[in-house]
RNA sequence: CGCGGGGUGGAGCAGUCUGGUAGCUCGUCGGGCUCAUAACCCGAAGGUCGUUGGUUCAAAUCCGGCCCCCGCAUCCA
């Protein structure tokens, strides 16, 4: 850390306008605010800035599902997004959007800087494109089969089944997930910025202790296999900044979310002053980024190359964390363990998130697991139990004898002088963004106060009236000890150092950590923490597991919707036996079913074909069949030659017949007479 | 050989860079205390530090092989 004078400027990343904020979200912003409040609290100037993302095919496309305009659905997700950071006490100093005046000033102003100094070719690509919806076709809203093992249904850049990887173009009878029309080739001028010019450059600001060693690796890996050109133009009708001078382009989402960041620092400048231009073109400028790994490629590559080639200042610090998962596992949404940011506040304050959190946060690129026995555990014996726990105990003397008046020495000069020294671990931890040293460090003093009271024996020397000056300064060391942790935890639970601020009749800054409170007075001391229970957390699972269904249900009626369109669209065609006979039906016996546990809709089946040809299909039909047990000695109907699927749960070879309606499918069986591996005719 | 992270008493983690008696919190058991939000203190049990080979006087720590887990490939037949 450098330049003391100079302010820093911190960035979280800038969520998608397309969902809501989950626990995962909340690991970085917590993480980011911690670091920024500690900043604050030793008296560095900082920005801290972020906005949402709100371009791109996913958010027009799903404006459109929702019969909104872009704008509209834009502004009520950055709502309920701001609405859920600030019940995080999460402490931006300005939260904007990339879909703002500022944004595209200047990146239209980076873009034609670019493109004066020879960074921006143009190039013609043929590209799929929709005819119906008079589009072109991002990747992911392209289907077809698989040109190498002929599996259907695969996305337009690689295959699940066999892990090839190919150009939509490839693709076996293709079709628009949008319209279900076939998309036809169609010839566009692109406009691509030149990565590979800034190769050089880019290895030496990596190599600059820019991101973590553990990244590497990774970047070297990219720069091993040749840098591309990076096409930064998208077609209309796309949800974004028109390109300038250019006929129907529009900036890909990728080339103005970043500059997003420096939108949002505009937009802040402006209002209080400050000189956006001249501070943003310092070379020294201390611009830090906090992002997941997955955008590792955005920010360390084209970003710092955009900025260099337009003349701003690269940042100095890329710091990358991992994901959450949540009890050991991927975050899940029929577990109920996929949290949403809202769900999780209706039923817990957000400092056991953020103690809980910080407790792990180690400044590495690991992923961080939310244990929720482990939470409640923590949050209880660590925030309650030790910290709170020695106000708790000795404020009621003070009260009781004093008159809420502090006494005027310290009684153990050692120990205290050891808390005050641990300032410098603790300072150290945090900016080295070691949240879970800062904790240990803590939780260690924590235990010598209570060791300390224990060995005083404050209550003993209660019951003896000639003991009330010894029993003054005891109480009065505890709580000085106990003004010097909670100033260490402030930046990770900012409301119980304020409700602690005002027990104690202080301000809890760094400068006056050393300073003892000797004879001021104190306000009657109330519960400064609530316990947590185990029930809770219970009860905020089955809220998210509720939450998330009648999320499903809403995108299904959506889905039904689509389809509805899409069969009016095309006719039901008629098929020819011929058709029909290159589908082989069979009867299978069921010889086991059960429950896929991660999966909200799917059942196992284990078939006997006949012949001792046995199967593994699985059936998302479980909405219908709370005891999958119960199918097992039942006779189904069987796709017998459909192309085996590999799926996130294993692979499953054919597909089990079932008729049903809304969320509810019920299986086809038969009737008695038949065994196992018949053919249906 | 895609990349990265990890495997330490029942659970969650520290220690690994800079080899030198294996540590913390929770849980369990026993004891103490009763000021405190069923909180606090003391003690005990429990680990061949994934496995295997090597380097070394000495390896959780350094080097090689192997095994397992997780994330990046988003719930879908």
């Amino acid at each position: 850390m450098s330049s003391d004078k100079k302010p820093i400027l911190i960035t979280t990343a800038l969520p998608y306008a397309n969902g809501s904020i989950h626990l995962g979200h909340m690991l970085e912003h917590i993480q980011v605010d911690i670091f920024v409040r500690f900043l604050r609290m030793i008296g560095r100037k900082v920005y801290f800035v972020c906005a949402d993302d709100q371009h791109g095919s996913p958010i027009m496309l799903k404006a459109k599902q929702l019969n909104k305009t872009p704008e509209e659905m834009i502004a009520e997700v950055e709502q309920e997004h701001q609405h859920d950071f600030a019940g995080f006490d999460i402490s931006y100093d300005n939260y904007y959007r990339t879909n703002s005046p500022e944004n595209q000033e200047i990146s239209n102003k980076i873009y034609k800087t670019l493109r004066e100094k020879g960074f921006i070719k143009s190039k013609t690509i043929s590209q799929l494109y929709d005819p119906q919806e008079n589009m072109f076709l991002p990747d992911r809203f392209v289907k077809g089969t698989c040109p190498k093992c002929k599996a259907a249904d695969q996305y337009g850049d690689n295959c699940e089944v066999c892990g090839a990887t190919y150009a939509p173009t490839e693709l076996i009878s293709p079709y628009s997930t949008i319209s279900g029309a076939t998309p036809i080739l169609k010839e566009s001028e692109h406009y691509f910025f030149d990565l590979p010019q800034f190769s050089d450059f880019l290895k030496s600001w990596i190599s600059s202790g820019t991101v973590q060693d553990e990244m590497a690796n990774k970047l070297q890996e990219w720069f091993n296999s040749g840098l591309q050109m990076w096409d930064i133009s998208r077609d209309a009708p796309y949800f974004g900044f028109k390109i300038p001078d250019s006929d129907n382009k529009y900036f890909y989402v990728w080339l103005d979310a970043p500059v997003g960041y420096l939108a949002s620092f505009k937009n802040l400048f402006d209002r209080i002053g400050v000189d956006f231009e001249e501070t943003f073109r310092d070379p020294d400028a201390e611009l830090y980024h906090f992002i997941g790994k997955d955008i590792l490629y955005f920010h360390t590559l084209f970003w710092p190359a955009m900025l260099k080639g337009a003349d701003y200042a690269t940042p100095k610090k890329v710091f990358v964390h991992g994901y959450v998962t949540v009890n050991g596992a991927k975050m899940s949404k029929s577990k109920g363990t996929f949290i949403k940011a809202s769900t999780y506040l209706k039923h817990f304050t957000p400092e056991c998130l953020r103690y809980y959190y910080a407790s792990k946060i180690n400044g590495k690129i690991d992923d961080l697991d939310l244990n929720l026995e482990d939470f409640v555990a923590k949050v209880n014996a660590d925030i309650v139990n030790k910290l709170v726990n020695l106000a708790s105990r000795t404020a009621g003397f003070i009260t009781k004898f004093f008159d809420g008046k502090l006494a005027a020495t310290i009684d153990d000069e050692a120990l205290y002088n050891k808390f005050i020294h641990a300032q410098d671990t603790i300072k150290e931890a945090y900016l080295n963004r070691e949240f879970n040293k800062v904790v240990r460090e803590v939780m260690a003093l924590a235990d010598d106060a209570n060791r300390y009271v224990d060995e005083k024996a404050p209550w003993v020397l209660a019951k003896d009236e000639s003991k009330r000056a010894e029993l003054h300064n005891i109480c009065t060391m505890s709580l000085n000890l106990y003004k010097i942790l909670i100033s260490f935890v402030a930046p990770i639970l900012p409301r119980l150092s304020k409700a602690s601020a005002e027990f104690l009749n202080v301000e809890l800054t760094w400068d006056n950590l050393a300073t003892p409170l000797l004879g001021t007075n104190i306000n009657k001391f109330k519960a400064l923490f609530t316990r947590i229970d185990q029930k809770e957390v219970a009860a905020m699972i089955e809220d998210s597991k509720k939450d998330l269904a009648a999320a499903a249900k809403t995108l299904d009626k959506k889905d039904t919707k689509d389809t509805k369109k899409k069969d009016e669209v095309a006719a039901p065609s008629q098929i020819t036996i011929d058709d029909f006979a290159k589908v082989d039906l069979r009867a299978a016996l069921v010889l086991n079913c059960e429950e896929v546990p991660e999966s909200k809709k799917l059942l196992r089946f284990e078939l006997d074909l006949g012949n001792g040809e046995k199967r593994q299909i699985f059936s998302g039909i479980k909405s219908a069949y709370q005891n999958p047990q119960e199918l097992i000695g039942r006779y189904v109907i069987v796709v017998y030659n459909l192309l085996p699927r590999k799926m996130k749960f294993g692979l499953s070879e054919g597909m089990i017949l079932s008729a049903g309606h809304d969320n509810e499918i019920f299986l086809l069986s038969a009737d008695s007479g038949v065994k196992a591996g018949d053919k249906v005719m």
